[in-house]
RNA sequence: GGGCCCGUGGCUCAGCCUGGUAGAGCACCCGGCUGAUAACCGGGGGGUCGGGGGUUCAAAUCCCCCCGGGCCCA
């Protein structure tokens, strides 16, 4: 395999080639066996994602990415890391993708026209496809899971686990059948979940009408009810009213209708009606039992029965009196709070609704008719009934199905329930137990675990895990299994191959009760059983055992915050229905990916960006950064050209690490085991070098806490701040000079060492964020100077946060940390003189304000020395020394001394202007002066004048709080002639790059100007150019014409021309 | 309607937990460097820290209200 540095970084050239090394030498395989042999265990479940569509959307890139940092992390810090990746394959939305490739609308086609078992064959085919695809783009981020075999909801031994859950819960008297009221898609024809309705509502516009109901054995008289469903008057059953509000008897035309006191001006109003007359105000209570006709009795046989239950009964809780009429009509077969109430009072049940969404024979003139669609007639019928006080529209949010966008119908029907509200106590508690990521995510879990709803766990669809629950046909008893092999128990026949419907239907068990015939319950689970069993399901056949024995928790889950109430709470509840606890220690949540405006990315919208593309355009590492960089639990704004910056962060390191190889090639480094901790009690490191390592390990540990806090974003900001800010624009600057020197040296090994330890426990961190840089430079640069090194970055430790208490220095941290500032001081004085840094200086005085800083300074005094390329730098302390080198004088602030002065101002401006330098002088340490003007004391503030610094004649300063940074800007003929030299070399060496020389290679150089200082500069610096540019003959010529060479230049240095020409020996 | 989160230069974000001189990158302008170079370094302009109120000697940071966006739930 051929390394070689290109100019420049390319991810996709990088990425290619580690993708390539990965797959040819099987090292995921081959780090997987490694894992096999530790023995400190890391649990990790991947929260399935759905495979709906063969592409995934970028939020899901990040999510993968994520757990891949975390995972790589764990690895790396040597631990057995369970890695097995996931796909949550069953369910209603699959079901619907190949209803559109079949070209069918209903429930009923499945049936008829398609077949169960060609469906489910469809759906399986469907799903397989999709998650391979998926899990190809997954493999091609670079994410290190166990891609050869995924956990699948779908496969057999998976079902068999989620049925252990179903018999758990029935063991535990959990599992019982209900009837419930219940979400309701007309289209699909099944019940839909809580959490399903909620993520679609829609404004819809709905008849809005008040209805008269005739009180009994009362003449003319009516209880008034509102409601936007008339499609549930036909089952009205009750109504219901507020025991201890004030309802009024309010008479108009002859008719007295009750409505509550609070609300019957209002209904009037809309109904037109101007003038009436209150009879009589009665409280709720009042009213109890007072019974009435259903107005539409003569058309739906029945209400014939149903009028025994036609009365006023209390429900404080529902009856609201901020709109409707304070008396609510209670159809209890269409709406859970009527339903509840009726339980409450013994009042049955009816739905006239059937399973498509249309009215029974029991509904009589509306039977057949689907329901929302009735609601004219309806409305026409109570018309002509002189039952309708009032019609109007309303808009409102309504419930649609979020597949098909069909209204939702609310609707009582028989369900299998897990009873989970009875888990709710132990379960508040045990999320408290949980670690959560960020904090708030526990506020709310606890919120909704608080208010803890029984789980519908059956759907009346095919592609599922079927309810495996039997009843006997004959007695009624019922059995709940929990393997195939618990069926084999029970059933005379055998057992199909796969467990799907239709196969599983034609399972019949022999009741041990009564020797009957058992028939399965023809349902399917809710997804989220599926999904909520994985932390267990996942580990294979008797995956229950293994998690409940060995396991006994999962170390951590990640996913998106929409998960608090989605995979985390169902992994939490199967948790407690199976084995009574908790099953994870920490919970991570991540935020959602939203585009550059920050609205939600949607195909539909046309802001979605495919991943393929992304990688095209932005590549995988710089993607994976990107991501990573992104405070965890908050939501990130994508786009494609922000993505693209972080290509700068990665071309900086790529550059490091090519600059370190380069020297180390050409000096034939070799790295040798316990050299550091050698050179380093050896005292032979000089003082950047104890400085890169302390810093070094103050990062290695920062880095640490945050990934085992998984504050990824906080350690590669970390990580990535050190290499260019400490290791980039810091430490290489400060050792060119070391090595760029042609000797062999010990001083040189130092350095070497330690550059090369940093850079490579820097790059086995950093590898957890852009995995394919991170080989290619391990192989590139590690390996190339360390024969032991692994085969792959992947076997390698991340770096012990012990060491930081061996390499830690706090002083000389300190110290370099002023050092930069000064740095950047001296570096502004000459920006200021126009003095370039190949100019050296002959002197730089440094006055600091702190004693401190002096000593510190000290430290690192040599190395600004050779950074500013000044002859010699002076320390002190003492701030008056500033007049030796800055003109220093005040002028007044006229605003500011009016304001405080009043009539005194013009004398104290004048005091001001007279004695300008010596209060200069005074303000320099003092922050208010007594003068005394008139035989008068005033007292001066600093606000009062603004002080004015210039350089004397010769010198250049820059000012900041730690002192003065002040220049010689003075040139002697040496310095001159010197920087001049520095000058053509520099040249030169553009030069020989250009013609793509060596850094070993050796040129004559020939030189043309007229210009009598260069060629003053030439003559007197001649060994340091020839040195500098490995030329071995160096000509300052006259002319240039017969002389052979490989390139020729004209330059401008300082407005002189000059020709250069070089020719390769 | 409720719970939680977010709102900081033109753009993307850090700082907020634990109050004490508002920061980085991109973009813009100016300057510099040069065997890491289609890079890199330095400087500059640009922010009433969403708005209002409170606590405090001191608030981007703590508390309350409002506005806008997101997630979840009614």
């Amino acid at each position: 395999m051929g390394y070689v540095f290109s100019e420049k970084y390319d991810p996709h050239e990088v990425e290619r080639w580690a993708k390539d090394f990965w797959e040819k030498n099987n090292i995921y395989e081959k780090l997987k066996n490694m894992c096999i042999e530790r023995s400190k265990r890391y649990y990790f479940i991947d929260g399935p994602p759905y495979p709906s569509s063969p592409s995934i959307h970028p939020g899901t890139a990040w999510n993968k990415i994520l757990k891949d940092s975390y995972l790589r992390f764990w690895r790396l810090r040597g631990y057995n890391v369970h890695d097995v990746p996931g796909y949550d394959m069953h369910g209603l939305p699959i079901e619907h993708q190949v209803e559109k490739i079949l070209g069918i609308t209903s429930k009923k086609e499945i049936i008829s026209r398609v077949g169960i078992q060609n469906f489910v064959e469809k759906c399986r085919e469907f799903v397989t496809q999709n998650a391979v695809s998926m899990t190809k783009i997954f493999k091609d981020l670079g994410v290190f899971m166990d891609w050869s075999n995924p956990y699948m909801t779908i496969k057999n031994e998976y079902i068999e686990e989620a049925w252990k859950l179903i018999k758990k819960a029935d063991e535990k008297g959990l599992l019982e059948r209900e009837l419930r009221v219940v979400h309701w898609c007309p289209r699909c024809e099944t019940v839909l979940a809580d959490y399903e309705v909620s993520q679609e509502y829609k404004d819809l516009e709905d008849p809005s009408i008040y209805v008269m109901m005739p009180v009994k054995n009362r003449e003319n008289e009516y209880l008034v009810i509102w409601t936007t469903t008339p499609w549930t008057l036909p089952a009205n059953i009750f109504i219901m009213a507020r025991g201890s509000a004030d309802y009024v008897r309010v008479k108009i035309d002859g008719k007295i209708l009750i409505m509550a006191e609070a609300l019957y001006r209002d209904v009037l109003r809309k109904a037109g009606i101007k003038s009436f007359q209150i009879v009589e105000v009665v409280k709720g209570k009042d009213l109890e039992g007072l019974e009435y006709t259903h107005p539409l009795k003569d058309l739906i046989p029945i209400q014939e029965e149903l009028d025994k239950y036609h009365k006023v009964v209390i429900a404080d809780e529902y009856v609201s009196l901020s709109e409707g009429t304070g008396l609510v009509h209670a159809a209890p077969g269409h709406g859970a709070e009527d339903f509840e109430v009726a339980r409450r009072h013994g009042i049955p049940v009816y739905s006239l609704i059937d399973d498509s969404g249309r009215f029974i024979d029991l509904a009589g003139k509306y039977a057949g008719k689907p329901a929302r669609e009735a609601n004219k007639e309806i409305i026409e019928d109570l018309r002509n009934r002189g039952a309708l006080l009032h019609e109007e529209k309303i808009v409102h949010r309504y419930p649609l199905c979020w597949r098909c966008k069909t209204p939702l119908l609310l609707r009582a029907t028989p369900q299998w329930v897990i009873k989970v509200s009875k888990l709710r106590d132990k379960m508040l508690r045990e999320i408290e137990k949980i670690r959560w990521i960020p904090r708030w995510a526990y506020e709310r879990t606890y919120s909704l675990v608080s208010d803890l709803q029984d789980w519908v766990i059956s759907r009346q669809r095919f592609w599922g895990t079927p309810l495996p629950i039997w009843i006997c046909t004959s007695c009624g008893h019922k059995i709940v299994v929990g393997s195939v092999e618990e069926l084999k128990r029970y059933s005379p026949n055998k057992i199909p191959e796969d467990l799907h419907r239709p196969w599983i239907d034609e399972v019949v068990l022999r009741c041990p009760r009564c020797g009957g015939v058992m028939k399965r319950v023809e349902d399917v689970a809710d997804v989220w059983l599926d999904s909520g069993v994985a932390f267990y399901a996942s580990l294979g056949r008797g995956g229950g055992e293994i998690f409940d024995k060995e396991v006994g928790e999962i170390d951590m889950i990640v996913e998106g915050h929409d998960q608090t109430r989605g995979w985390f709470f169902s992994t939490i509840r199967s948790g407690l229905i199976m084995f009574d606890r908790k099953p994870v220690k920490t919970i991570v949540s991540h935020g959602f990916m939203l585009d550059e405006k920050g609205r939600e990315m949607h195909k539909s919208l046309g802001n979605f960006v495919e991943v393929p593309v992304i990688i095209e355009k932005v590549g995988r590492d710089p993607f994976r950064l990107f991501l990573l960089l992104n405070t965890v639990w908050e939501d990130m704004r994508f786009s494609i050209d922000k993505a693209k910056e972080v290509w700068r962060d990665l071309n900086i390191i790529w550059n490091v690490y090519n600059f370190a190889r380069s020297y180390m090639e050409i000096d034939r480094y070799v790295f040798e085991r316990g050299s550091l901790k050698d050179l380093y009690d050896k005292n032979v490191l000089r003082e950047e070098d104890r400085w890169l390592l302390s810093r070094f390990y103050e990062v290695v540990s920062k880095a640490t806490e945050a990934m085992e806090n998984y504050r990824v974003h906080e350690a590669s900001k970390t990580l990535l701040d050190f290499i260019e800010e400490d290791v980039s624009r810091w430490y290489l600057r400060i050792i060119r000079r070391r090595v760029w020197s042609e000797e062999e040296s010990i001083d040189k090994k130092a350095v070497y060492t330690v550059l090369f330890t940093v850079l490579r426990d820097w790059l086995i961190m950093f590898s957890i964020i852009t995995p394919h840089l991170a080989e290619y430079l391990y192989h590139n640069f590690v390996k190339r100077f360390d024969r032991e090194a692994f085969e792959s970055i992947n076997f390698e430790s991340w770096p012990e946060k012990a060491f930081y208490e061996v390499y830690y220095d706090k002083s000389l941290s300190e110290a370099f940390e002023l050092g930069r500032k000064i740095h950047e001081m001296i570096s502004t004085a000459r920006m200021r003189a126009g003095l370039k840094l190949r100019m050296p200086v002959s002197k730089c005085v440094l006055i600091l304000r702190n004693k401190d800083h002096v000593e510190k300074i000290f430290l690192v005094k040599r190395i600004l020395e050779e950074l500013q390329n000044c002859r010699e730098i002076v320390l002190s302390k003492d701030l008056e020394e500033t007049d030796l080198y800055i003109e220093r004088y005040v002028e007044p602030n006229i605003g500011a001394v009016g304001r405080d002065f009043k009539k005194d101002s013009p004398k104290i401006i004048d005091y001001i202007k007279r004695n300008s330098r010596e209060l200069a002088k005074e303000f320099l340490t003092r922050e208010e002066v007594k003068i005394v003007v008139d035989g008068v004391e005033h007292v001066l503030r600093k606000e009062h004048v603004t002080i004015i610094e210039k350089p004397l004649e010769g010198y250049s300063f820059s000012s900041s709080e730690l002192g003065y940074a002040i220049i010689d800007t003075r040139l002697s003929e040496d310095l001159l002639y010197e920087g001049l030299a520095r000058e053509i070399v520099r040249r030169i060496q553009v030069m020989r790059k250009e013609k793509g020389l060596g850094l070993l290679d050796e040129i004559k150089s020939f030189l043309l100007t007229s210009s009598e200082e260069l060629r003053k500069a030439v003559e007197k610096k001649r060994s340091y150019i020839m040195n500098e540019t490995r030329s071995v003959e160096l000509v300052l010529s006259e002319s240039l014409e017969g002389v052979e060479l490989d390139l020729v230049r004209e330059w401008d240095i300082e407005d002189e021309k000059i020709i250069i020409g070089i020719k390769r020996v």
